[in-house]
RNA sequence: GGCGAUAUAGCCAAGUGGUAAGGCACGAGUCUGCAAAACUCUGAUCCCCGGUUCGAAUCCGGGUGUCGCCUCCA
């Protein structure tokens, strides 16, 4: 079986074979650590997660990097030119390296809710400086960068060609008349590969440029050539990342030695809220903790996100997401009745199902495709053993953590209960006992008004908070 | 202004030449003292116009709508 990805590159799909036998060596962007991540920058990690479980499923090992930006990813908004990490410091009156620290651990929290496998190698930027200061010395000295009073650029008309992922025409870029943010600049699209610090910057290290700090896009080009080497498999991001920061790693690796440094360049949508654009202004903004408030497990999301595609867009609504987690617990409780299942099933059937379903994985990871399958087989008549296990072989692909469905139901169904409410359900149950519907109905509306449901069920009653 | 996507049942969406996956909701039914849950069943000819083809949601042209990027936002 071979691994069919599409390529931002070269526009196409094609199979994937690695370039250093059954190893794939991916980079990956990782976050800036300045602020909670939100649903959206979830939904290109768990895209992540499924290259790396489909990769996996098929045989091979990984070597994946990713990075935690905690320095030079600057910001554009009024006070153009900041550095994100420094900002945010100053906000919350705390030094970058703590702010790093706390949003760092809050991520890899959201990161372990939605069983996303963590990468062989998580790299922070300002452990890598001097490989970073190394990157750009070279780049100077093969006359692609250029000093300023404020930075050191890359010039990008040194370039054989310079856009190369995106269909962008610098010309008529020019011609549309962009500010000018740095008239000392010779393109308008060259780049800071390393920014002079102001004299109240906190993160600054020495250099043949004085005290300054390395600029966003380099860190991903040292890093990547520090632990997979100059040329490597797989380089995933957001969409966002194509026409700037992909474009840049590109250059810089060209303009220090000369390549691409990955053959595969893999991009994920975005995901949009209520048919539109995610945004601080519209206050749809949403974290993993705020999902859970409205009852929606990471889970569920990570489920949400392979109704789609990753090449296409997906609108995510509460609606849609809260339909994921009802059919998430489905999915688990079909689980556990196969698990308990008696019955013998087809083998060729199960053969079939598989198949069709590495099929659909191992074409450019079409995740909503193959949850076809998997409701066939969950939704199946026949309970049986081997539906079970099937079921948890292709949730090595999905991550859905499906083996330990039974604790994420009873989880849900555990609530603290007040004594008077305990009362209450003692009382309706001696009512059912001696078949006083009236009192029990009664007492039912009673548990209703204080906040809490109560379903009888064959294995007796559950309690649910509203 | 430039570049690029997309338009499929109430919602989220798969499907890239042969007569429309799946999930959720709705409705009907089974079950239940009732309700809920669970389970079963049920729905679309694919934005509009024209073209290519034996045959198009799927290719081409035009139109309309929506969305994104071009401001260091995944």
């Amino acid at each position: 079986m071979t691994v069919k990805l599409y390529n931002t590159l070269t526009k196409e799909k094609s199979n994937f074979v690695p370039l250093n036998g059954n190893e794939v060596r991916i980079y990956s962007c990782g976050p800036t650590v300045y602020n909670y991540a939100h649903i959206g920058n979830f939904r290109t990690y768990v895209f992540m997660d499924n290259l790396r479980r489909v990769l996996e499923y098929n045989g091979y090992t990984l070597k994946h990097v990713m990075n935690i930006t905690d320095v030079g990813h600057l910001e554009s908004d009024a006070d153009e030119g900041e550095d994100k990490m420094e900002k945010a410091a100053r906000k919350e009156n705390k030094s970058p390296y703590e702010i790093a620290k706390f949003y760092t651990e809050a991520f890899f929290k959201d990161m372990d809710k939605l069983n996303i496998e963590r990468p062989e190698i998580i790299a922070k930027a300002t452990e890598h400086i001097p490989e970073m200061l190394e990157f750009a010395k070279e780049i100077v000295k093969n006359g692609y960068g250029y000093e300023t009073s404020t930075a050191i650029y890359f010039d990008v008309s040194k370039l054989d060609k310079y856009p190369v992922l995106s269909n962008r025409n610098v010309e008529d870029q020019i011609a549309g008349a962009r500010v000018e943010v740095d008239p000392e600049k010779r393109n308008p699209y060259d780049f800071a590969i390393w920014i002079k610090a102001p004299e109240n910057h906190i993160m600054k290290w020495d250099s043949p440029w004085g005290l300054s700090y390395p600029g966003w896009h380099l860190e991903c080009s040292a890093m990547s050539r520090k632990y997979l080497g100059e040329l490597f498999d797989i380089h995933t991001g957001g969409v966002d990342h194509i026409p700037t920061h992909h474009e840049n790693e590109i250059a810089q690796s060209k303009g220090a030695f000369g390549k691409i440094p990955a053959r595969y360049w893999m991009h994920v949508e975005f995901l949009q809220v209520d048919g539109g654009k995610m945004s601080k202004s519209l206050g749809n903004v949403y974290t993993i903790s705020q999902l859970e408030e409205k009852g929606i497990e990471a889970l569920a999301y990570k489920l949400f996100c392979y109704t789609a595609h990753y090449r296409t867009k997906l609108n995510f609504t509460f609606e849609g997401a809260l339909a994921s987690q009802k059919a998430l617990n489905r999915l688990r409780e079909s689980y556990l009745k196969h698990q308990k299942g008696k019955d013998d099933v087809n083998d060729k059937f199960l053969q079939e199902c598989k198949e069709k379903f590495i099929e659909a994985v191992n074409d450019d990871i079409n995740l909503p495709l193959a949850m076809g399958i998997v409701w066939e087989l969950a939704r199946h008549e026949v309970k049986s053993k081997k539906i079970a296990d099937l079921l948890l072989d292709f949730d090595r692909v999905l991550g859905l953590d499906l083996k330990n469905s039974e604790d994420y139901l009873n989880k849900q169904k555990e609530i603290d209960v007040p004594e008077e409410v305990k009362e209450l359900i003692e009382k309706r149950k001696k009512a059912r006992e001696n078949k006083a519907w009236a009192l029990s109905d009664e007492i039912r509306d009673e548990l209703k008004e204080k906040g809490y449901i109560v379903k009888d069920t064959k294995a007796g009653m559950t309690l649910e908070k509203i």
